[in-house]
DNA sequence: CTATTATGACTGACCAGTCAGTCATTGGAG
DNA sequence: CTCCAATGACTGACTGGTCAGTCATAATAG
């Protein structure tokens, strides 16, 4: 066999998709080192080849969520069309990129558990997510300039708004059973409405 | 059966309450028993004299939220009066009783990390927000025979609605500034405006 | 033959849980 | 009331096991 001949770049995405893996089944706390490698056919030494530490995995993984959903808002705030029509298919591809990563998702799990002081890895949650809420909010206010959403809309919505997101993200990482592919729909209708004038 | 010094309840109580204060600051992944003891003011040794082990520490945690919850759930369902303005209330008391035990909140983020197969501990998280997703069905079906709400809303909007505070809880837990105090209002119109029918 | 990549045995730190021993309190005997 | 034996809450050094990260060695490519 001869797993020398992959390319450096390729080797690590090796790797990181098999820790997602490892993590998504027992949570980073409970995910050995020697496991991913496991899971990735190569030996434990190898992983540090390729990554630092166990959190820089950790903080790799949160980089490619990140910045498959930063490609998202950036879509919907360059569009065109009404702004709230944008934020409709915003909040459905949103859900649709996170329920079709079902591994990655429940990442986020760790992801948010992670942003603690003391030790905690430096992920910078909070920027991201300050970002997001940031971006629904000018969706928000272009709607309310257009007269589709009552006036006074603003950076509390988004909160709620990018919050229902998440929210239903996590019911679903609680319980498999809720399912996510049909929240799409009660979850768009239910932000939009919300935020809509009085006509319905 | 006089007790000798303090009597063994309060004694338990002590020990949980330093416990979800250093959860609260560490994490429960990072946190030692020895971290515990010291936050209690007593022994390593003696905190086993009120628990079999570290994880029932975490689940005394979750029982204690988790009945705060169903107290309020109660409150909510049996109460009297429009059910849409129940749940409107129902809205606020949670997010303003999550926001009163700001690290009994921050404790929340280990819980829902925790529900994972293996040795995971046995919280039962999916039926507990099954539960309170049940909860607000009820009360939307009510609002809809009532005719307040529209017509259809049911279990995907609850999720929705569960979901929405939930999400606001974790905006708040992820960046402290999220100014939780000031999201019950817009959270209660987004729901409300949201499952309401075609009159503002 | 040299450079590069991979390996896995090893080390040192760390920590959950244990248990043999301590000592303040208590209740009863003198 | 005093004294002392019984009690059991409390202690913390210790054990056994785990695991992140290292590094001497091996394998292969060029």
């Amino acid at each position: 066999m001869s797993p020398r001949r992959v390319d450096k770049t390729a080797r690590r995405q090796q790797i990181l998709d098999a820790a997602v893996r490892v993590f998504a089944r027992r949570g980073f706390a409970a995910s050995r080192i020697e496991d991913v490698a496991a899971e990735a056919g190569i030996a434990k030494g190898s992983v540090y080849m390729y990554f630092g530490s166990r959190e820089e995995i950790l903080r790799a993984a949160f980089e490619a969520l990140a910045s498959a959903m930063d490609r998202l808002l950036e879509g919907a705030l360059s569009g065109t069309g009404p702004a709230l029509a944008r934020l409709d298919a915003l909040i459905r591809d949103v859900l649709a990129s996170i329920a079709a990563a079902p591994d990655l998702a429940r990442v986020l799990l760790d992801l948010w558990g992670s942003g603690r002081d003391g030790d905690g890895l430096p992920l910078d949650m909070a920027e991201t997510y300050g970002r997001y809420r940031a971006a629904v909010a000018a969706l928000l206010a272009q709607a309310a300039a257009e007269g589709e959403a009552r006036p006074g809309v603003g950076e509390a919505e988004a909160t709620v708004i990018v919050g229902a997101i998440e929210g239903c993200v996590l019911q679903w990482l609680i319980d498999p059973r809720v399912p996510i592919g049909e929240l799409a729909e009660p979850l768009a209708a239910v932000c939009l409405h919300g935020v809509r004038g009085r006509d319905a």
